[in-house]
DNA sequence: TAAAAGTACTTTGTAATTCAAAGTTAGTTT
DNA sequence: AAACTAACTTTGAATTACAAAGTACTTTTA
């Protein structure tokens, strides 16, 4: 048998950005004060949480109006999808002893 | 739609303590020195996680002998058994959106 | 029989992570 | 002008994670 966690991503320790990478991978964009209500998390932990998975490239940022209010909102990559699935395929894997 | 990430188990936030147990659910003991190899892990780091598994109740240990060695194993409790399960629940339902 | 090695820790210290709270910038409504 | 909202950034404290070294005890090897 070979060391079933290694394949598991560490940026997903987080329960936060896991929530989040799990919001985006079914939602088109979801924007900033949607996640903080949803997720229930202060301003700055969830910003830095985002930044984090910005830094990585699984999301990206769009900066928008709605009306003349400032709305942002976060789209997942490519990147971000592979590197989600993937993270679930070696979580069903190491949980099911394959 | 309700907080996704509230019903996970923090406990199992790490990546080592989610790979102990998946090993334990599917093995009825495993020994200390199996776990250090498979996780290739550092005797204290181990040692620690599997500390903190068992302050929870989610694991026992049973100390023995094989021949004259020492040998230490770890077996899942029943309460181990079900948060493990639910928090693999929580899991799907938050990836699934439901 | 002295030295080396193995098991299963504990202790120590450092580094990384997490988070809340407060501060910031810029625009908006009252 | 004052208050408010959005989306941050900064600061600092608490927690967690980890490697490395130390410990106690037994066993194997030279």
């Amino acid at each position: 048998m070979k060391n079933p966690i290694e394949a598991l991503n560490k940026i997903f320790d987080s329960r936060i950005r896991l929530g989040v990478m799990s919001i985006l991978i079914v939602n088109d964009s979801i924007s900033f004060n949607e996640l903080k209500q949803l997720l229930e998390l202060t301003d700055g932990n969830l910003a830095s949480h985002l930044n984090t998975l910005e830094q990585a490239e699984y999301l990206k940022v769009q900066k928008s109006f709605i009306g003349k209010k400032t709305n942002t909102t976060y789209i997942i990559t490519e990147l971000g999808r592979h590197a989600f699935k993937a993270h679930l395929d070696a979580l069903e894997k190491m949980i099911k002893g394959i």
